[in-house]
DNA sequence: AAATCGTGGGA
DNA sequence: TTCCCAAGATT
């Protein structure tokens, strides 16, 4: 685009902005805790999503000192169902690094946010353009669609260097005025008309800037060559009732999946010896093995399975009831703890953990 | 640098 | 069913 373009560009898309933006809460002004918060809510997760947990979150957490002083327990549980749970352990984190290291004050350069846990090169754009008028782009999923689409640009996004790439590609369209609403402008055209699958090129405000557009090639932009495969696992998920009639659940560890949250206990079926053993039998073989719990009348639930698919997994769980023959029993050697059917929901519980408790007609009444 | 990390929704 | 996507960061 030559300089007159680019100036023609920026006026007719902020202009568009500024009557189209969508009425946001992390909107209403610019303070760098907010907009910090929301766009770590919003890592790889919509918009209608995060909204009721951002209203829940900053009314429990208004500012970076009850954050940085929040329990697990709470933090976990402000963020149970949204997904990605180190975000929430990296939010903390972040806070108590800004108080001890920055006086409490977010940095304004995206160099520098880009030091603090949990903030990588997008959000550090983010955080610099809207809440600090720093003139750098926010380069995520929207702005590789609509760049890659106003310029034809056929770099492919799955390669590591496609937001460096696409970085240096946006910095002379950046507004100096106005980078902070240029970027909003993008991830607001990017969901409403630049979307990925159909999109409304005759009602886009800068169609007459899109080489695409012009050459009716929008839809092979962006170039995306890697794809994910789903690996499929079968497992086996353990209703352990004490003499009590408490249940035992599984504490995960803090790092990998769904860590730090509780789960009913799982095992990968293929841990298991079922070769030589049935599979009621396996398990309690597995228990004593691993745990030294003596677990009795282990059986099939014959519920239905229950389906759960993560970004590069696919699980398939089938329950399995049990009880503890010993109410002496000495659980040491498991990670986990028995708990109360109406305590089931006190810690925070996965999507996951939801639908298992409802499979097994645990759910609170 | 490729793998890992959630969930809900749409085609 | 199955696949892909949505305001990515970490290791």
């Amino acid at each position: 685009m030559n300089p007159n373009d680019v100036a023609a560009f920026q006026t007719t898309f902020l202009t568009w902005y500024d009557t189209n933006k969508r009425d946001l809460p992390w909107r209403q002004n610019h303070d760098p805790y907010l907009v910090w918060l929301s766009e770590v809510m919003l890592q790889q997760t919509q918009v209608q999503t995060v909204l009721p947990y951002f209203q829940r979150f900053t009314q429990a957490l208004p500012n970076l000192t009850a954050l940085a002083q929040v329990d697990e327990t709470q933090l976990l549980k402000l963020w149970e169902g949204l997904g990605y749970y180190s975000r929430a352990r990296n939010l903390k984190k972040a806070a108590q690094q800004l108080l001890a290291d920055y006086d409490g004050q977010f940095p304004t350069t995206a160099a520098e946010l880009e030091n603090i846990i949990g903030i990588g090169p997008y959000t550090a754009g983010a955080i610099a353009s809207i809440a600090f008028q720093q003139v750098v782009p926010a380069v995520d999923g929207n702005a590789y669609r609509v760049f890659s689409r106003l310029l034809a640009d056929d770099f492919d996004i799955s390669q590591s260097k496609a937001r460096p790439h696409f970085a240096q590609v946006i910095q002379p369209l950046l507004p100096p005025q106005r980078p902070g609403d240029f970027n909003q402008a993008v991830m607001d055209l990017g969901a409403s008309i630049c979307t990925t699958k159909d999109p409304a090129c005759l009602l886009c405000p800068i169609q007459a800037y899109c080489t695409s557009y012009q050459t009716g090639t929008q839809l092979d932009f962006p170039v995306k060559t890697k794809k994910i495969r789903q690996k499929k696992v079968q497992l086996i998920a353990l209703v352990i009732q004490n003499a009590q009639g408490a249940y035992l659940l599984q504490q995960r560890p803090e790092q990998g999946l769904l860590g730090g949250l509780t789960t009913l206990p799982l095992v990968d079926l293929s841990d298991l010896d079922v070769t030589e053993q049935t599979l009621p039998q396996a398990l309690q073989t597995y228990f004593a093995h691993n745990y030294n719990l003596a677990l009795t009348q282990v059986q099939d639930l014959k519920l239905k399975p229950v389906v759960h698919v993560f970004t590069h997994l696919h699980w398939t769980i089938h329950l399995f009831g049990a009880k503890l023959g010993d109410p002496q029993a000495d659980v040491a050697y498991f990670p986990g703890y028995f708990v109360p059917k109406a305590r089931l929901g006190d810690q925070a519980q996965a999507t996951l953990q939801k639908k298992l408790l409802k499979r097994a007609d645990l759910s609170k009444k």
